[in-house]
DNA sequence: CTGTTTTACGAGCAACGTAACTATT
DNA sequence: AATAGTTACGTTGCTCGTAAAACAG
């Protein structure tokens, strides 16, 4: 499997057109981007830049290369991101509260699915006789 | 940028429902997995699993995050799938023979558009008087 | 005592930055 | 001399496995 972080330096090599630029964007050093490069073209066994005389030139390989990289790096953050957002839901309580009887009993097969889809959700299901019981809580 | 072992791991953790044997699946000890899980849940912030006294029970984060994670391992792999593909046709030439001059003439912007598409491959275009000088090369 | 996960720790490896080198203009 | 990239090298940090510890049945 390759690494995330040098498909992440394929993709601004790409985007940039040169090591230098691209190690800027990055904010790391034109060697450090440089060494991923190599570590990269030594795990697909193929070069994915032409080494001209002044600069590089992205190869096809690069190209498709840095093609799939970004969706890789979109799936990746979007996984993180997930995870942060439905953890910030985690160890809440949604507490709710109806005056019938009846209605509670409507909930209940709703309130069940919700409770398999976000299991880790704390449902409070309330009760009350009267709407100015409700409001006391 | 989330590590991609570490989403490797998560996936064969939520497959498997347990530390042990998801690190089989993954070749690797038990502890090592332990360890890029606890990783994985500081970068999240959030658990990924619930710790029961008996084994371990994904949290609705955890499958949220392997959902994605899915998707970018996948494309990780496409990525240097496409790149050792793209490669393997590097370096290649390809011999294109015509024996009429006004095919030769019609292929031009086809072959134009073609090496554009892919620059690396050599295309030579070789033209011929004859059918008989052609099978000779 | 068995099974499962975590913690501790040490070895190996990979990523990084600084510095030096190469090559071209 | 100036610019762009690579190579060399030492440091730091990460990943891993073995061993030991916690915890529950």
């Amino acid at each position: 499997m390759a690494i995330l972080r040098s498909l992440e330096c394929l993709v601004a090599l790409v985007d940039e057109g040169s090591v230098t630029k691209a190690a800027a964007v990055l904010h790391m050093s034109q060697p450090a981007l440089s060494h991923q490069i190599a570590a990269l073209e030594r795990e697909l066994g193929t070069p994915v830049v032409e080494r001209l005389a002044r600069g590089v030139r992205v190869t096809a390989a690069g190209r498709a290369v840095a093609e799939e990289a970004r969706v890789a790096l979109a799936a990746a953050s979007r996984a993180v991101q997930a995870g942060r957002r439905v953890g910030e839901g985690l160890g809440r309580r949604l507490r709710i509260a109806c005056a019938e009887t009846m209605t509670a009993w409507l909930l209940v097969p709703v309130l069940r699915r919700w409770q398999t889809r976000w299991p880790d959700v704390r449902l409070d299901l309330l009760e009350f006789t009267s709407a100015d019981r409700m409001v006391e809580q």
